[in-house]
DNA sequence: AATGAATGAGCATTCATTCAT
DNA sequence: AATGAATGAATGCTCATTCAT
């Protein structure tokens, strides 16, 4: 069957498929000794916050390297060092480990745009500042790679794509419509009609995450430069900076 | 390539995977019949190539839908009309199945960009035209979920990455500078450094793909309004139109 | 051995297996705390021995709702309010558990056939006073389901299938022998092949047991006024009661 | 259909479950190839009824031997000498496995009910030929385990035990009833309350099929002899045979 | 070439049993 | 003693691939 190319970023391949069965870490309990180690004690409670945790990453690896169907929650069992069972504590299957994992992981990114941006001197200084986070923090981490996750299944989930349209997008773009109405008020940005496409605004970001994912060894992207060349266009030269 | 031409649109999903078994139309000899039906004769060779098109076009659809592991081939086989094993014969597996077609349905995007784009007018002229065709022959069909299909499987699939990128992207970049850098040299563009980031111009007709897939239910776009506002922003403010 | 006494008939069937989750009562807690509620005060080891009490009774249930494989000790344990590991405080294993069940449960029936039956007046009279009992407090009740799961389980539990006929069938047989003789020495039965065949007395009873629990739905049977037409061809024409 | 024609008694149990795994006849082909061996040729249709005979023989023993919920599809395989996918080119899945095939193996028995009794002479000698019939060919043979299969799966099965009930238990009680009433008409039968009764007649049958499955090693039992008897209290002390 | 029945490795999910707390 | 989280072998079912017809 198939090969299983290798994912050209983070996550190490967690098993070979087809041919060989991965060496296959039997050792759970090594896993979990290391943690044990790691942290000095910890009560019932802790101890499982600590486990779904490691499943939440593992998985968020898995799903991110490979895609919902063909990510094995074996991979993903042995990855967070726990037995396949024990994936159903804390999941009520597959599917729902995939969304809550996606609901969760989507949570920082909304804090993000909730953020109420310090508008204290210019607009484009606030979207510039907007921009640099934003690339730092998610298209040059994981985080970026959710947002893919979320292209590449969104239309086999609708809930997720719902959901992340609702507390993502959407309060996303209102936050830039008012920052680009505020804008134009100023006259910062002459274009009027930017207001009605807020999408315009973030696009080159989406961009510059895609082309992480798929084009990054081609030919890498300096997605910071290439914003500020953006914010040119829309607020008129840059400043001498 | 024609026999099921266009379906200008996007393919209703036909079931989600995990609950519910789709609706899996039994009927591959009556679809083989019409296929016969519909034309008169045709000696083997053509007849071949008939199957092969109606496989690549099955495919194509079970692939967008469902992506890549999700996809059976049982169901292709259904769609096309065809027995599973002339899959076989056309294709050496599922993996080369899908490799083959994303290449033969991105040639069609290449013969776009590779048309030299007549440059009578305006800059803005050629690429409004550009962007056009491009929105209603990609953003708006079946052509579109393909660029997804190639963001969501990209990663697991660096063969087709690279040969996106090296087919598709950088000679839609290279493209795209040479516009720049004659509108740049001819006064129509001001903001020099766009020539370094071609990516800037067409980001708005990604953004407007993934859109489509994802929210149009949600919020549609009207992807041209759009990319007009976004070429007021390079070129200056539209001319009265 | 109280408690959850008398649940005097059937257990409705929790749920279909295959399909459906059983509605699995969540409240192990909730139930555990009403058996403490009820009783003032309990030393070790009567706590113990009623916890065994409502383990023996939940696993009844359960063994007589869905058969032997098809039961979850999980199951088990929420219907008796206690963890999971508890049982294993009680029995060695899934195996052992069912069959001391049938052989505790099996008791009552058992204390019947040797209670030594009252000739007093003419044998059908003893006979009949036995078929009214046997009808109302074992065909009629939850006993009667434990025959059935004796009949179903038999054959995969040999040792079951021994005691059950080393304690009960062999011993009712012999009492029913005992029985048919003096009936024919007393010249209230002329049939003297009769005492070769005692079980062509029961038969009847076994029939209505399985009757009871395949087939009530469709046809109720009245179960006493079989036996006693039955008792009329054994013993000849009821006399005009 | 032959093969394993008639196995007239109990199968052997196919592995030990709980311990040791069965020692696993790794040999399908093996069992394919003696079934090619003996057949000469035979078409695609042929040779897959045979394949679905092969796949009911095996999981009826199975079925039979273990009950639903213990047994395991990959011993049917085995047994049936194909391949564990094959099951699914022939049944749904495990549970329609099962009522499919309680309902194949109960036609025979409502062919033997079906047939009209001959009443050439005396009912009882009719009666008396019905019951021959039936204890040699179903309570000695595989069929009578097939009645204690629905006496031990049919509270989990109401299908099962409605089809059941509707082609084999009703129409054998209205036969019966027939049977009864020609004979009180005709005299040979004094008590008139029997056709109230009619499953007073068959009792001992159905105790005779449970019997042999349960104690037939502790004590066998003369069926035959005992439903003579059993025919002397209906109809008076047995003629001089 | 075309078919589709057959295969069997693969995988999600369940559940008896164990054991640290 | 009691708990219930954790385990991992077991099992129903799927589906890419093969191959006899």
């Amino acid at each position: 069957m198939a090969k299983r190319t290798d994912m050209p970023t983070r996550t190490p391949p967690a098993g070979r498929r087809t041919t060989i069965r991965a060496a296959a870490a039997k050792t759970p309990k090594a896993a979990s000794a290391k943690l044990a180690a790691e942290r000095p004690a910890a009560n019932r409670a802790e101890k499982s916050a600590e486990r779904r945790a490691a499943i939440v990453a593992a998985a968020m690896d898995e799903f991110i390297a490979r895609g919902f169907a063909a990510t094995r929650l074996d991979d993903v069992a042995k990855r967070a060092g726990v037995a396949k069972g024990t994936l159903y504590l804390h999941f009520k299957d597959k599917e729902s480990m995939f969304e809550e994992l996606i609901r969760t992981a989507v949570v920082p990114l909304i804090d993000r745009m909730a953020a109420p941006p310090q508008i204290t001197g210019p607009v484009r200084d606030a979207v510039e500042r907007f921009a640099e986070t934003f690339i730092h923090e998610i298209a040059e981490t994981r985080r970026g790679d959710i947002i893919r996750l979320i292209v590449a299944e969104g239309p086999r989930f609708p809930a997720i794509a719902d959901f992340y349209f609702r507390e993502v997008v959407s309060r996303g773009m209102a936050a830039m419509r008012a920052l680009i109405q505020l804008a134009i008020t100023r006259g910062e940005i002459r274009q009027r009609e930017l207001a009605q496409f807020p999408q315009l605004i973030v696009a080159p970001a989406i961009v510059a995450v895609i082309w992480q994912s798929l084009f990054a060894r081609h030919a890498p992207l300096d997605a910071l430069a290439m914003f500020r060349v953006h914010l040119d266009l829309i607020f008129g030269e840059r400043r001498t900076a």
